[in-house]
DNA sequence: CCTTATCGGGACCATCACGGTCTGGTACTT
DNA sequence: AAGTACCAGACCGTGATGGTCCCGATAAGG
């Protein structure tokens, strides 16, 4: 698996401040509520995402949490390397400062590994993918898909 | 992490069969050797390789595995998936019989998550870049980068 | 035939990340 | 001051990963 629940959940979590965006703050325990996952899970991602200045936050009564800047600035390659760390495709495979990927076995000093070229090309698919999509696509994709929870429909139509 | 060592360590093993491509038949103590991987860990990975029809088998002395087609026939999707499965870049993502995808939350009832929306662009450029990757081009890569490992260069000019 | 080299596959196991909980703060609003 | 909500860290069960070990099947060679 490339991406563990951490970025499921926090994922989720964004996507569902977006849906409010503009609005008062919205506490972690209603999108913890809305999306039936552990609030106090969710208090470690969030931190995360915070962190990363994706999320502004609101202490006390009535606080809660707010998108960090517009959704359409946002890119989904940020929020996931916020809460997983950097995207890599393999445990041998770190990218050095200048961004460039080295792999710890070329320094067995034979021949560099044929895999590098690979799984270079596999990173990049997946950095493209997630670059290019922002949070409002997202945003977007959940409205249309999402017919009101409860109550009957009130946006549609 | 996309993948484990699985993967890393049968694509190694796979490359080192190409450039043998056209001999005798390797033995995997001699792969396990030159590439420096566990032997017994290597005997799991074959088997799966082989059971996909990506190696033949010889037994006996001086048997050994080698290539089941040639290399530039060979997507390294094929490859990956025979070592590691499916690929799906998140826990609740499996494709069905159809070739879509589905994600287990979805059944909830209310609306589809969207993060489907992102971990389906990610896959598939995972899948792209593999599929578009054979394994002639990683053992070409390989050559290239190879300055024959104790002795002199032979291949090279 | 018997030995040896090699594949084939199952049982077994230690380690570690993951997913999640709990507890106790700390800061801010009303 | 009291309540709400964020923040940080310790803690832990489960399961995949990575790896070893052993024994059986098979084929080549003497």
């Amino acid at each position: 698996m490339l991406f563990s629940t951490r970025a499921e959940y926090g994922v989720r979590l964004m996507v569902e401040l977006g849906r409010q965006e503009g609005g008062t703050p919205v506490a972690l325990s209603a999108v913890a509520e809305s999306e039936r996952l552990p609030l106090s899970y969710l208090e470690h991602l969030v931190a995360k995402l915070r962190r990363a200045g994706l999320v502004d936050s609101q202490r006390g009564a009535h606080g809660g949490y707010r998108l960090g800047r517009p959704a359409d600035e946002i890119q989904m390659l940020d929020v996931v390397q916020a809460l997983e760390g950097t995207i890599a495709p393999m445990e041998c495979f770190h990218p050095d400062p200048e961004g460039k990927v080295s792999c710890s076995h070329e320094s067995d000093g034979d021949h560099a590994c044929a895999t590098k070229l690979l799984w270079t090309r596999v990173q990049g698919g997946v950095t493209k993918a997630l670059s290019g999509t922002t949070l409002a696509e997202l945003v977007e994709f959940s409205d249309q898909h999402a017919p009101a929870p409860g109550q009957a429909a009130a946006t549609a139509a």
